[in-house]
DNA sequence: CGAATGTGCAAACCATTGGTTGCACATTCA
DNA sequence: TGAATGTGCAACCAATGGTTTGCACATTCG
């Protein structure tokens, strides 16, 4: 129907874990950390840390960046624009809230 | 650090499967259903359709109203709000045009 | 009433995945 | 060179979750 949803699927299911969203969000307020540092400020693994970023790299929510011997992973947000879209796209009609952001995102999309 | 993030896990998480998103989008677009009739036009089986319908219920994305002897359910996206919001909070600085969209949100709930 | 249609409950199956441990390889630096 | 620090790979475990099947209960309608 609105094409390809598998994309979808895969940003909401990675988006879905707490810990990936921690390492996210720790990324995008914090700047570029290499995964060693992000496992040292959370409960789990070094190697939990390195799975959970190499999920996220796959699907282009960070970008890992070797500097010597370590490696620094950077958050890219393009992605998540996709999401947004379909969050704005099935919230019409219903909730005034919702309906106000997709305005004022269509908006922002003209003007663009 | 941004609060309680377990309603998030829950949203995303029910975003993250295609059967849950198509039956929300059919609900969202078409109007209120019944879980045979969603059940009639999807692939799988009227069961997993009435579980789905059960997980998003709980969640408030969806509310079944009784009608005589069947169910139907009308989709709600208030939630969907929360979603959008962790969203954009996560999006600003790195990519431009979510930085739009951040702001044109901030704007509608001023104006709110 | 009896047939048809629709909802509700439960067990079972299989794939996925978040998490762990253990170890090998690379790079820096005293 | 050798110790320290950091990354990379692989196997494994436990839990979750999507889906199916089968059947019982409720309601409508001829």
């Amino acid at each position: 129907m609105t094409g390809s949803r598998r994309p979808l699927d895969e940003l909401f299911g990675l988006l879905a874990d707490p810990t990936r969203r921690g390492v996210l969000e720790r990324l995008v307020h914090e700047g570029p950390h290499t995964a060693t540092e992000l496992a040292a400020g959370a409960t789990v693994t070094r190697q939990c840390i390195v799975k959970h970023l190499r999920l996220l790299a796959d699907a282009h929510l960070v970008v890992p960046e070797r500097d010597g011997r370590d490696v620094r992973y950077r958050a890219t947000t393009e992605r998540l624009a996709d999401v947004v879209a379909w969050l704005l796209d099935n919230s019409t009609k219903w909730d005034r809230r919702m309906h106000r952001l997709q305005e004022n995102a269509a908006a922002a999309d003209l003007r663009r």
